[in-house]
DNA sequence: CTGAATCCCTCGCGATACTG
DNA sequence: CAGTATCGCGAGGGATTCAG
């Protein structure tokens, strides 16, 4: 068994990451970058949702954006669709089983995310006022 | 102790999240959505670096871009930035004690990631070399 | 209902030059 | 070395329309 600390190290250009596409890390980097990918993946966790399901979820986002996130996402085979061919259309998204391993990790975010909340409320501090990344 | 269940179901905007801006994962998703930050903070994983060390472990990256992220990291407390009044100038950047608190979920991310990559590798299927998200 | 396709414009981002 | 400042292009993303 390789300890954590070990793994991380490898992960490192300057150190034993040959090809720096094969690094996990940056591998995951390219996966959740987007906009909306990790709200997305949290709202089908445990759940199939339609595509207007998932759109009353996020506010703000236009109908392009998010069909523009959701190929990005079933690309990587993280969520899968299923169009049913009756009218009206309906089109179901939900994980894959690949997708369901980042769950975890998703729940483990917000844990993080209520963390720094708790931290957050006590400095006043405001993270979400700020335009962009 | 609330349930990891429970917890996940809160932060639903149709569920209990009645301030979409108050959902620890809205904060997560964008705290991280920026396009090297994920690879910032886990190379600052228990180091501290100076800019160009940094710069260097990030290929095709532009310094006006790189200072972006830095100073977004920055704004949300993860990161410090330490300048000596030398010359030549010398900035180092290093994780802040909240920053600290993220680095299990960077260690889990490695794991998905390379988790990944192994099914990848016997599917035969080509994450990387999509243009964007 | 769930898209695809256009139009159009902002601004993200790269390239370059300059500063302490 | 670690930035700011400026310019300019092209992609990102909004609004709208059309389609199955």
């Amino acid at each position: 068994m390789i300890s954590s600390k070990e793994m991380h190290n490898t992960c490192h250009m300057s150190d034993k990451c040959i090809k720096y596409n094969e690094c996990p890390m940056v591998l995951v980097q390219k996966i959740l970058s987007g906009k909306r990918k990790i709200m997305i993946l949290w709202y089908l966790s445990g759940k199939i949702l339609r595509f207007n399901d998932i759109k009353r979820r996020l506010p703000d986002v236009t109908q392009k954006m998010l069909t523009q996130q959701l190929r990005s996402l079933e690309e990587d085979h993280l969520i899968f669709r299923n169009v049913y061919p009756v009218v009206p259309p309906r089109v179901e998204y939900g994980l894959t089983e690949l997708g369901e391993k980042i769950i975890p990790l998703l729940e483990m975010m917000h844990g993080f995310g209520a963390e720094y909340l708790e931290l957050n409320l006590k400095n006043n501090n405001d993270v979400g006022m700020r335009k962009t990344n």
